[in-house]
DNA sequence: GAGTCGTGGTC
DNA sequence: TGACCAAGACT
């Protein structure tokens, strides 16, 4: 095996033959040394595991794989049944981008993924970092791979100084340097398996690290240091209300506008959240009953406080509904692909209106 | 460049 | 318990 030789402490060797005993084995992934994986299983995958953890990936990833095998397979998959495959692993707009994608490596690249970053990144959903992943990994490329672990290691590796996110084209030109010409697949995976299992966020395993001999920050005994993060801002409350509106065994659910905020995920009726509860009216003429207490979600950038307003129809075809809304029965709720915010909401409902479903859940 | 976009786990 | 964090992309 021939690598950059120039890098401090022969950095890509040294992080290759930890690679090759210590490789995590994982359902996407080939063993180090072996031929690569279908590309369509490394674009899952790396789409999947976009800001998510492995942990929550493994899953979602088995069944999509067990239910799509191909890219052509889920090119030609319903939009609803794959919104609703991957409801509760969040972002949506990757499941969206997901489709876009596979569509079009269908109808734009005769089924096959390109095998350049550059063609790669053309595609919905295919930003630099995946593109690079998928072109080191599927095909071997020599592209230099830089997310949220790369980023981390290479920080401490030089004790870079500067301030996230500003660091980030240092950081990236850094990882140009040490990246080397032959193995590019398993040297991309190898950082971020360091990353993930020793060069950890809060308690980096320095004495098993294969690199420590060449670290700055490890040598300024601070590694936990790097990278230097921003000042954070505080994170804003909005308010909501979820309206829970039942129709004999079933429950009046609706759909999310396409895009933005849960776009396109299936849904309760509810008003905007904003910072100051707004009085808008109910999605219908019924007695509303306020439910006592409330839900608490947390989102990436402001956390939302819901009420949830009851009401029971004596016959639902009376009602006008909104545009994609429809009745469902209660005992489908919880297996319609109600993002997490919802299904809280929903939980909350049935535990005030039906103590009997309580010992029921709780058990 | 800064905001937007989910969820579950950890300490 | 709350803040932080996880294989980013898009606008």
């Amino acid at each position: 095996m021939r690598v950059d030789s120039s890098a401090p402490y022969n950095h890509a060797r040294r992080l290759l033959d930890w690679y090759d005993v210590n490789a995590r084995t994982l359902p996407w992934r080939s063993p180090p040394g072996t031929p690569p994986p279908d590309p369509y299983r490394v674009w899952l995958s790396e789409i999947m595991l976009q800001q998510t953890t492995v942990a929550s990936v493994k899953g979602y990833f088995e069944l999509f794989i067990t239910r799509w095998p191909t890219v052509a397979a889920l090119a030609a998959a319903e939009d609803a049944d794959v919104m609703q495959a991957w409801a509760g692993l969040g972002y949506y707009a990757r499941a969206r981008n997901l489709l876009a994608c596979a569509r079009s490596v269908v109808a734009d690249h005769g089924g096959r993924f390109p095998d350049t970053e550059a063609g790669l990144r053309k595609l919905p959903g295919i930003g630099p970092y995946t593109a690079a992943a998928v072109a080191a990994i599927a095909f071997g490329a020599h592209a230099t791979v830089a997310d949220g672990n790369v980023e981390r290691v290479v920080a401490r590796l030089y004790a870079v100084e500067t301030p996230m996110p500003a660091a980030k084209p240092t950081l990236h030109a850094l990882a140009a340097e040490l990246t080397p010409t032959q193995r590019c697949g398993d040297y991309a995976q190898a950082m971020m398996d360091l990353g993930a299992t020793i060069c950890t966020p809060r308690s980096p395993d320095c004495p098993a690290c294969p690199v420590a001999a060449g670290c700055a920050a490890l040598k300024l005994q601070t590694p936990t240091r790097f990278p230097v993060k921003a000042a954070k801002v505080a994170r804003p409350t909005r308010q909501g209300t979820i309206y829970w509106l039942r129709a004999g065994d079933t429950v009046l659910v609706t759909q999310r506008p396409p895009r933005g905020l849960l776009g396109g995920m299936r849904a309760l009726p509810s008003d905007e959240w904003a910072t100051v509860r707004p009085a808008l009216a109910p999605p219908a003429d019924a007695t509303w009953q306020l439910l006592p207490g409330s839900v608490r979600h947390v989102f990436t950038h402001f956390e939302l406080e819901l009420v949830v307003m009851a009401a029971t129809l004596n016959d639902g075809r009376s009602v006008a509904l909104p545009a994609g809304a429809t009745w469902v029965a209660l005992a489908e709720i919880d297996r319609i692909g109600l993002p997490t915010v919802f299904a809280k909401a929903a939980r909350h409902a049935l535990a005030h209106l039906n103590t009997d479903r309580v010992d029921e859940k709780a058990a």
